[in-house]
DNA sequence: TATAATAGTTAGTATTACCTAACAAAACAA
DNA sequence: TTGTTTTGTTAGGTAATACTAACTATTATA
């Protein structure tokens, strides 16, 4: 049985290894990089590394890089899977807001039982992202392709659909409720400033510019023009 | 903070000392009947009843019988609304059956936001009963009036709607799966047998015979004759 | 290549939540 | 009332998860 705890350093590990945005291929993570992101210390995780490797959940040699093993990288999808199904079901069934899903997904992530997983995926229709836009791995742990173009790369006069944001921090998501962009908004680009890379669009028939740092951080789809 | 196991103590605290059913006023609770019911050892609980203490939620004199302070009645009663409405939830809104749901709204009760709570409640209508019959306390503490009325004890001829079981046994819960008895089934007493207190009854027109104890573990309401 | 900076490990400590064994108080019964 | 049973407490131990401080290995750079 695996404590809360473990499940939290298997997701970090995928995360940091596999899942990250902008991450190519698998990278394999250090011991700091792993406790910065989990803010805790290096000792403490250093100790929790025996304990995964000792489960056969890592791999792992002293002063060496940590991956994860097949059983590993299972479970840690199977949690990341939980999470993204529970961000969905708040957003979509509850009302919950953009800002709001993450911190209670983290706790209802661990929830053990198979049928809730799916039940509760089956009662949101089987979804492929979650509200950030992130691939929701399915239950063999198959991971939806990412979306990968920005607003930033749509061309002017082109429409496009919000699917996914790059960045979650709480000010980000905060700055795109006041200009009334969330998942699956129209946005239309109308023009480009090279001066400053800003961008010109509309939404709901409302012209704002945006800087190209917002730009680069929405994901769109603009494949219906 | 409250950590998990805290709020399982006052839990037990709760249904030991108020809410178990055929309890008519409040009873004041010992160490071992506390330790036996969470099926831990007694030198446990007398250490958790010190920190409960030092956090003012139980009054608790050394030798002395444990009771709740207000706060502990509280906090406890929330953690009992949460668990009922979880179950609630799985079985109307996930199609858990009666066995499942209260080994998952275990878990689920000690999610941390009460806004989710508030949420689940309205999604659900804001039910008075659990699908056991439990009485679920209003975000006030409130709790409606527990259904006390038996099968046992409709008169011949009578028909009835099943609003509560007062046993949550797996077996009982089984056979009642049998006989195809669930919430908000009807039932008509045809006869009773004096010979061995059972009594002959017809669910959707089908005749079974069901002893006394079975039928003194359904609670009905009869109130529409 | 020598040394400084970074990364990783070990040792020792604290807290929570459990245990067993031994003991003390209270309740009950002869 | 005195002995026995039941109930409750204390002392001491363990595992999981965190910490700080001190150490060692690796890497980067001058």
């Amino acid at each position: 049985m695996m404590s809360l705890t473990e499940e939290n350093y298997l997701k970090a590990l995928i995360y940091l290894s596999s899942l990250a945005p902008g991450l190519k291929e698998k990278k394999e993570v250090g011991t700091n990089e792993l406790a910065s992101y989990l803010k805790l210390k290096s000792s403490t995780v250093n100790e929790m590394l025996k304990r995964l490797k000792e489960k056969r959940l890592i791999n792992h040699e002293k002063y060496k890089k940590i991956s994860l093993t097949n059983s590993g990288e299972r479970t840690g999808l199977k949690i990341v899977r939980k999470h993204r199904l529970w961000e969905t079901f708040l957003f979509t069934k509850l009302d919950f807001d953009w800002i709001e899903i993450h911190e209670v997904a983290e706790q209802l992530e661990h929830i053990k039982s198979e049928k809730l997983v799916e039940k509760i995926d089956k009662l949101l229709g089987y979804p492929n992202y979650d509200p950030h836009g992130d691939p929701i791995p399915d239950k063999h742990g198959n991971i939806p392709q990412r979306i990968t173009k920005s607003l930033f790369a749509v061309e002017r006069g082109k429409k496009c659909i919000v699917m996914a944001v790059c960045d979650t921090s709480r000010s980000f998501l905060n700055y795109l409720e006041e200009l009334g962009i969330s998942i699956k908004t129209e946005i239309a680009v109308i023009g480009k400033i090279d001066y400053d890379n800003s961008i010109k669009i509309k939404i709901r028939n409302e012209l704002y510019s945006i800087s190209s740092k917002v730009a680069n951080n929405l994901l769109v789809d603009d494949n219906f023009n």
